[in-house]
DNA sequence: ACGTGATCATTT
DNA sequence: AAATGATCACGT
């Protein structure tokens, strides 16, 4: 972990355009810079994983498996406010897995995603070309017993409601900091789902977002509060 | 189809 | 301007 942070320490402040250069320098394949990322939403993302040692696969779990540790860049706006909420992981909807037995929060893929996460902010104002923004300086983050708890109350709501078979009524007003949105390829998308009585239907792919305003409390918390 | 990485674009 | 609902790319 100490040579992770050490790792970190080496990326603040430089642009994503030094930091792919740097990837391709150490014979990794050439990394070109896009323009915009309308077409290429995951760049950053994946750029800093490939930097930090994760394998580029998409498997479920921590990214650095040996660590337990989920990385996860955070897009600020010129108000170093998070422009954009946090995408955890999928929402199981299938009733196989909703009804397999008691819902157990510290078995959910969700807190096993946020149990230790790497924060990496990036500068990401609207006007700011890709390969001009700047990596800040990243943070460890474990949810602390207060914020362990409203996540686990959310999560434990969600579950709940698409146990009960309501998932379509389901939307990203619910939660006060883990919402549920849609997570597909296109709108029309479908998987299967619980229903009333624990029938099969078929609704929209789903997944857990982290709000904007509870990383935003984290970078507070994080670069102006007393930390252990 | 489902999982990863997210940001876009329209509505509120 | 912020938030919600929709969407893009790629690997298995």
């Amino acid at each position: 972990v100490e040579a992770l942070l050490t790792r970190c320490r080496q990326l603040a402040g430089r642009s994503l355009e030094a930091i792919a250069a740097g990837l391709a320098e150490d014979g990794e394949p050439k990394e070109p810079v896009p323009e915009d990322l309308r077409r290429h939403k995951g760049w950053t993302g994946r750029l800093l994983e490939r930097c930090l040692g994760a394998p580029a696969d998409n498997r479920a779990g921590p990214d650095l498996v040996e660590l337990g540790v989920e990385i996860k860049t955070l897009p600020l706006n010129d108000g170093e406010r998070p422009r954009e909420s946090t995408y955890v992981t999928r929402v199981p909807l299938n009733v196989s897995a909703i009804h397999a037995g008691p819902l157990d929060w510290r078995e959910s893929t969700v807190y096993q995603k946020l149990r230790c996460v790497l924060w990496i902010p990036i500068q990401a104002a609207p006007g700011l070309p890709v390969a001009q923004r700047k990596v800040g300086q990243a943070f460890l983050w474990r949810p602390s017993e207060e914020e362990e708890r409203t996540l686990r109350r959310d999560w434990e709501g969600h579950l709940h409601r698409i146990r009960e078979g309501e998932v379509d009524a389901i939307t990203a007003r619910d939660g006060q900091v883990l919402q549920i949105r849609p997570k597909a390829a296109h709108g029309r998308q479908r998987t299967w789902g619980t229903g009333d009585h624990e029938s099969v239907i078929l609704t929209q792919p789903r997944g857990f977002y982290l709000r904007a305003a509870f990383t935003a409390y984290l970078l507070q918390r994080y670069f102006f509060d007393a930390e252990p």
